[in-house]
RNA sequence: CGGAACAUAGCGCAGCCUGGUAGCGCAUCUGCUUUGGGAGCAGAGGGUCGGGGGUUCGAAUCCCUCUGUUCCGACCA
């Protein structure tokens, strides 16, 4: 590609509405335009690496045996009232009408879709497991489009539907998807985890999430620093200690605190570290649907985690007798029950149930709250002074936690969700009544996985990951072009032009993505530079009127630092560059 | 959906408080000069100051309203 017949729209200040590296980097790199919030336009620049990305993709799923198809976006709404999911749904389902005044909406995923498909296409057991996909557009008409192309509205997804005869089957696709999105996540060059998203509860059907680390991720993966263990922070289980509480040796006071009523007032005052100080959460139980209607009022559950540890609610709610979604006891009702405000509530010889976070359990000689205003207790200790009965898992992993399966400790890192899988039995196939017959000839309902990737979303997380002061340094298999031969002194030196266009021609026969940076002598040398290094080209070659008098040509990578560049005599450029290429 | 902010040339911003000629940098166009890190000089074009309404002799500026955008949170995965 010539730059002179290319459309470089490079930036040299970054739009005052782009917050993260990606979006602000493929905005001044010339490679998207926003249309309307959560709407962008993929300028030549930026689709190039697109198709990358799809690319591959479709190689690793045609890999793994998936089929691909293509469904529309515009879907109608019959389908989606057949699966329940047209008042499931929400605002997020975009939904439209057509002139007749018909239903339908622009499809966030197509499980309605391809199931119908399966149902009317598949009708015996010999003919599965089959699985399909599509690169398609989605839709989702979120309530926060933000950074970009990251959390769009309309983007590209990779989306992959599988049927089976039976649970062992699925279960084979799903790990044969699992091993696909590995290698297509490392071809892609991405630093990324498998994260383990099911409940870990019995019954939770298989899932995982494969998240990019990168600081700009919207979520906390906790991961083991030695085994492949990684889940999201709030699914982490933190496992109990494996020691034993300390034994009792300070006597149990009550000491005044006045206004000290946050963990870290108390720990500032008293000069105890937050780890020896617990508190004390009070949150609603649980109803029965008939006491609800009666309108009784819940009683209240106290909560006692580490001062330095985080309630989490996910796992709170889970526990029988706490009300999901967790509801926090209002100051009134504190107060009503124990007569203290609720920044001196305390575990001691309270009259609701107790649960202690398995951390909380092994502190001796720990500070709490009284249940007086302005006092709390210094040296108390579990048994001795508060008894209590259960105790269990509350609270958020931590960094330098135990992972829970035993190797290794804990980081906690931001991570990017590119890509989900998972197995979704038979809740669309039953719905819509996708059955084949079995052995038997007996219809049978068809178990389903569900495989996605974000693709656009993988472009703005291989920017996060990948990037300097001076732009983006792309990964190669994501680069829109290899590499790049600047001109300088063009108008001046018939070797410059011969040269670079001698290099062009033998790389463009190579089938080498090679961008011929021609532009006039307007152009001057910095801006060339400058912009090849902001669309983060892997690969330059300078040709300058200067060098080649001397017979020389530079070459430096994206990834060198400024004053590395090298010299090489002209003849020697090309079979340089072709093992620069590995080619 | 709750909270907050912003909207002035393609992009980045000033002007607004204290009402009176719409400005700066980059980009664009023309000419001359220049060519190894976002060139110089001279000139030019580009704005119903987000829309509507109000106050006023007069509104980018003050008030009301609508729309759009962004940020924080909730939701989503």
């Amino acid at each position: 590609m010539r730059a002179s017949q290319f459309l470089i729209a490079t930036l040299k200040e970054s739009p005052s509405d782009a917050v993260v590296k990606s979006h602000q980097l493929m905005l001044r790199a010339g490679m998207i335009r926003k249309l309307a919030s959560g709407l962008y336009t993929w300028l030549p620049l930026g689709l190039r690496t697109l198709r990358k990305v799809e690319a591959i993709i479709r190689e690793e799923m045609d890999e793994a045996g998936a089929l691909e198809v293509l469904m529309p976006i515009v879907q109608p709404s019959e389908l989606w009232e057949e699966s329940g999911r047209w008042f499931e749904y929400g605002g997020e389902l975009m939904r439209i009408k057509d002139r007749h005044n018909r239903d339908f909406c622009m499809g966030p995923t197509a499980e309605e879709v391809i199931t119908d498909l399966a149902r009317n296409e598949l009708s015996s057991y010999k003919q599965l497991p089959k699985n399909f996909y599509q690169i398609q557009t989605k839709f989702r008409d979120e309530t926060r489009p933000r950074f970009g192309i990251m959390r769009s509205r309309e983007f590209l997804m990779k989306d992959a539907y599988s049927f089976h005869a039976n649970a062992d089957s699925l279960n084979d696709t799903y790990q044969r998807m699992h091993k696909a999105y590995n290698k297509i996540f490392t071809r892609l060059g991405l630093d990324f985890r498998p994260v383990n998203a099911d409940s870990g509860s019995i019954g939770g059907a298989l899932s995982h999430e494969f998240h990019v680390l990168a600081s700009s991720g919207e979520d906390d993966i906790a991961f083991s620093d030695t085994s492949d263990y990684a889940a999201n922070v709030e699914m982490a289980e933190a496992i109990a200690p494996n020691f034993e509480r300390p034994a009792a040796t300070d006597t149990l006071t009550c000491v005044d605190t006045p206004d000290q009523n946050s963990i870290e007032d108390v720990s500032q005052f008293l000069g105890v570290n937050s780890n020896q100080i617990l508190k004390t959460i009070l949150v609603e139980g649980e109803l029965s649907e008939k006491e609800q209607k009666d309108g009784v009022t819940a009683p209240l559950v106290a909560l006692v985690l580490r001062g330095d540890h985080e309630l989490n609610e996910l796992k709170a709610e889970k526990i029988d007798g706490i009300a999901a979604p967790l509801v926090l006891a209002s100051e009134e009702r504190i107060i009503k029950l124990l007569g203290c405000k609720p920044g001196f509530v305390g575990p001691k010889d309270l009259p609701i149930d107790v649960l202690v976070d398995r951390s909380a359990a092994v502190v001796a000689n720990f500070v709490c709250g009284s249940n007086e205003d302005d006092k709390h207790l210094t040296g108390a200790n579990w048994q001795r002074d508060i008894t209590f009965l259960h105790v269990e898992d509350l609270r958020n992993v931590v960094e330098g936690d135990a992972s829970p399966d035993g190797e290794g400790r804990l980081n906690i890192k931001r991570g990017i969700e590119v890509g989900h899988i998972f197995q979704i039995g038979d809740k669309y196939s039953k719905a819509l009544k996708a059955t084949v017959l079995d052995e038997n000839g007996k219809a049978k309902v068809m178990h389903m996985g569900c495989y996605g990737i974000g693709v656009s979303r993988v472009v703005a997380a291989a920017i996060e990951q990948n990037f300097d002061d001076r732009g983006i340094i792309w990964p190669k298999a994501l680069a829109p072009f290899q590499i790049s031969i600047v001109q300088i002194d063009a108008n001046k030196s018939e070797e410059v032009i011969e040269r670079s266009e001698a290099l062009y021609q033998a790389l463009k026969d190579l089938n080498v993505e090679v961008f011929l940076d021609d532009r006039d002598k307007k152009t001057s040398p910095g801006v060339k530079f400058a912009d090849a290094e902001l669309m983060g080209f892997p690969h330059r070659v300078v040709m300058s009127s200067r060098g080649l008098k001397n017979g020389i040509v530079e070459y430096k990578g994206r990834e060198d630092e400024k004053g590395d560049a090298v010299e090489l005599p002209c003849d020697d450029i090309l079979s340089f560059v072709k093992n620069k290429l590995d080619l």
